[in-house]
DNA sequence: AGCACTCTATACTGATTTGTATAGTTGTCA
DNA sequence: TGACAACTATACAAATCAGTATAGAGTGCT
């Protein structure tokens, strides 16, 4: 792995969600990795491809670490999509938590044609399908109908931690889940 | 009322929502709305206070509009309750709909000392308020609770509906804010 | 007619933006 | 020692940004 590239990612990610994509300028972020802009072009071809190398890594990162915690849960698959908000919660109030990346990312892109607002939308339905598997998984009977409805708490939730910090958003999301998934298995 | 300031206020509107906040510069306002730069800041003193004011406005329009729909309404606050996702989905799926603003601008400026996110924080507990009250006039144990968790719904499912449209985000919400409010509704 | 007011037209300042060109430095490996 | 690669430093181009200065056009009131 290239140190440098990775500096530079990850400083335009806490960037990025500290003060925002479009006010963050390509200067800043090389004079806070400590490194000039002739390296940062050569890793990246344009501002554009930066950001949605960004895009691509929080999105895996958050993907990474929730397949990890719900793997080595290793109990039934109700429990595990019992279990999805708990570690939602544990990832959101974690002290680094800084924001969702695809969230931001398409209000400040809002054109449907634009690659960054394609790639976040892309992301958001590959975060939905992954929990409608976990609630296929469940033999849950309508399993993309409470998926949609638990993507819905989930945006919601960090849309809401992201205006106000410490809102208690996610706890309500995760309350209100628990009553979304119990009566959903009901029915199945 | 000053034609030329409403215009300049609405075609703001427009921009923002659909091209992004800070993507929009003064000088297409100008354009779009068939004027020039001194008119703007006659009536605005700087980009900020415009943004601020359309801010306002949004939020006005939308409390405004749903407060007639309810109002007008005359059923019972338990009726009332039940009526309120359905108000919001025919807001979300009108035509002109672009979004929420205040969803769109805390995400643009997500530093919470920043003015134009601190009006959006604002903007977001009065809605949440707003709910708490149509929730405590149904006599409704936890009535905080449940507004939060609708207010989750709402911001998710606006959320939703500016990455993707038509994603069925809204008719999602209001089944999982229907199941929420009998549940409310039987605890009290 | 003359005054006041709103709005237009246009050019400008100064700062900031993305992206590039050019030259020099540093460390590594043979 | 010498070559290669990664990186730095700096200056620049061209566009765009917010905001201002100046001069004049149009309208209505008295």
């Amino acid at each position: 792995m290239n140190t440098l590239k990775q500096k530079i990612l990850q400083v335009s990610t806490d960037l990025f969600q500290t003060r925002g994509i479009n006010s963050t300028g390509v200067d800043t972020i090389v004079a806070v990795a400590g490194t000039t802009k002739m390296t940062l072009y050569k890793y990246f071809e344009t501002k554009e491809e930066l950001i949605l190398a960004v895009l691509q890594q929080s999105h895996q990162d958050f993907q990474n670490w929730m397949n990890d915690k719900l793997g080595g849960l290793g109990g039934s698959p109700n429990e595990r999509i019992q279990k999805l908000f708990e570690f939602i919660e544990e990832w959101v109030t974690s002290p680094s938590f800084t924001g969702i990346a695809f969230i931001k990312a398409s209000a400040e892109f809002p054109n449907e044609e634009n690659r960054i607002h394609q790639l976040s939308s892309q992301q958001s339905r590959e975060f939905r399908q992954f929990i409608t598997k976990l609630a296929q998984d469940a033999n849950i009977k309508d399993a993309e109908g409470l998926a949609l409805q638990l993507s819905i708490l989930f945006e919601g939730a960090v849309q809401a931690e992201q205006i106000k910090r410490g809102s208690g958003a996610i706890k309500s999301a995760k309350k209100a889940a628990k009553t979304l998934i119990d009566i959903a298995i009901k029915q199945s």
